[in-house]
RNA sequence: GGUGCCAUAGCUCAGUUGGUAGAGCAAAGGACUGAAAAUCCUUGUGUCCCUAGUUCGAUUCUCGGUGGCACCA
């Protein structure tokens, strides 16, 4: 029984039509759409990051959207437990379940699980920030060196949020962060279909752009003005709301000359065309997705039968 | 019409006391395990505007041309 459930993923990168295609798929096998989106969970939020209109959740039921406050803490960690949990309550009534989005991580924790790392308490956050603010990287990576010298050998030294949290974790554990890493592949008791939308680099873009006049036209400056007050909170450190703050708040382009809203418009296409790129390398090394253009349902809808049986 | 200044990477510009050149931004590639629309890394050959001259050698100096800007008529 357990082997006749499928999960349907439809993942790509941004603006390349992944929700019109996941309603439609919904739509015909009668059932529900998982969002494994990080910002449309934020409900203050939708148009900026292009959540599901309510005319489509009219249509299908919709989670995981608009869900949270701007103020909640959330994490890949916490997207997989709570997905997984809704996954296999669903799957008593329905045999395929699409799950749709474009935070490559939460689709990762889901497809394959994530390492069962304690979540960091907010104190200890607060002071290796403060440090790091104080100090700089250095001494921090300095410590991690000492403290965890496998996973020294391996990070990203000068990112500051991995040499960070692995010191949160070296710190709150007093155990290295590389015994937590063990980077074993969960099973889950349903298959997966990984489904890709791609489209040549010109016509991405293309919508990318579009799609952000859309969201002027349909009042994204009056919804990041309503959420300004909140701007540092991370949910809003989000393509479309930062470059609008940059506006509001006056700063100063690398040329000298004050933020204009063309000037902020202008980089909201630009960083989401950036975002596009980095899902599509993120992606790319996925073999286990099966490609297609958005244009060729048809072609999926037949996969799909064939996954089925 | 005259005089002066400028012309170098997709853009803004630096530079070469004459030995064919480099920053920022843009762009592209990559990494990614509890902040992930985040965060971080890598990548710079271009008729140095065109023609002629001086020179072993000119993007650099000189004459002329073209285009732009400024000032004077």
């Amino acid at each position: 029984m357990m082997g006749d459930r499928l999960l349907v993923v439809i993942l790509g990168p941004t603006g390349c039509g992944k929700s019109d295609i996941a309603v439609k798929l919904a739509q015909k096998y009668a059932t529900h759409i998982i969002s494994a989106d990080s910002r449309q969970m934020y409900r203050d939020i939708p148009i900026g990051t292009a959540a599901p209109s309510e005319y489509d959740r009219s249509l299908v039921p919709h989670h995981f959207v608009g869900n949270l406050d701007l103020d909640s803490y959330y994490s890949a960690a916490q997207y997989e437990s709570e997905a997984i949990e809704l996954i296999n309550k669903l799957f008593c009534k329905n045999d395929l379940l699409i799950m749709c989005g474009g935070s490559m991580m939460y689709i990762d924790a889901v497809c394959n699980g994530i390492d069962d790392i304690p979540t960091v308490l907010p104190e200890v956050r607060d002071e290796l920030l403060a440090r790091y603010n104080a100090q700089g990287l250095e001494p921090l990576a300095a410590e991690l060196r000492l403290l965890d010298q496998e996973y020294w050998k391996i990070v990203d030294r000068k990112n500051p949020k991995r040499i960070i949290h692995a010191l949160e974790i070296c710190y709150q554990t007093g155990q290295t962060f590389t015994s937590y890493r063990t980077k074993t592949k969960k099973e889950r008791p349903f298959k997966i279909l990984k489904i890709g939308l791609a489209r040549p680099r010109e016509e991405l873009y293309q919508r990318i752009n579009n799609r952000v006049d859309s969201m002027i036209k349909n009042g994204l400056i009056e919804e990041a003005r309503k959420v300004y007050p909140f701007k540092n909170l991370n949910s809003l450190n989000t393509v479309g709301y930062k470059e609008l703050f940059s506006y509001f708040d006056g700063d100063k382009t690398p040329a000298g000359e004050t933020w204009s809203l063309d000037f902020a418009i202008e980089k909201i296409k630009q960083n989401s065309r950036i975002y596009s790129r980095k899902q599509i390398t993120w992606f790319k090394r996925d073999e286990s997705i099966h490609w297609f253009h958005p244009d060729h349902i048809e072609q999926i809808e037949q996969l799909i039968e064939e996954w089925k049986q």
